[in-house]
DNA sequence: GCCAACGTTGGC
DNA sequence: GCCAACGTTGGC
């Protein structure tokens, strides 16, 4: 089983809304950057756990925990000319963007940005390093547990 | 709104 | 295959 950091910008889905969903599931769709579909793609597994991270909001952090429900599969928005996330290039038949599902597995406190950064455990997380945009990344199993033990 | 970081595109 | 230009991300 692996951990993952997902980042969500809570305008378009945040935890609540998760929490809202059909058995609490959402599919990951969106992603456009290849190490991040390579993610879901190649390492992704059912059960694999989730920090559900807010962005690009005024109040960054981790907002809840959930898990990987299902295997990756074709992302539906990419066909979609009306779309945002509609990708020309990509066909039925050579679909290039894959989304998992991820289901909510408990909302808890929010943890802010600012605190994660003030845990020198947690110094080398991906999502602290300067310039990191990638909005899946893996987590260290001693880091999620780490952070899992203070929600 | 600024800006650093970095991924993608496309001409050559 | 190089690399400059451009676009996007995301914290502040």
């Amino acid at each position: 089983m692996r951990y993952w950091l997902m980042k969500s910008e809570p305008s378009d889905v945040s935890i609540d809304d998760l929490a809202a969903f059909p058995n609490q599931t959402v599919a990951w769709y969106g992603i456009r950057n290849y190490q991040a579909r390579n993610f879901m793609r190649d390492q992704m597994q059912v059960g694999d756990r989730v920090l559900f991270y807010h962005s690009s909001c005024p109040h960054p952090g981790i907002a809840g925990l959930a898990k990987v429900s299902r295997l990756a599969y074709p992302d539906e928005t990419q066909f979609d000319p009306s779309h945002h996330y509609f990708d020309p290039k990509a066909t039925r038949e050579n679909p290039r963007w894959v989304n998992v599902d991820v289901q909510l597995v408990e909302k808890t406190r929010f943890m802010p940005l600012q605190e994660l950064r003030g845990y020198p455990e947690l110094a080398s997380m991906r999502i602290l390093q300067r310039g990191n945009r990638l909005s899946i990344t893996p987590i260290d199993p001693r880091e999620y547990e780490f952070i899992v033990s203070r929600l």
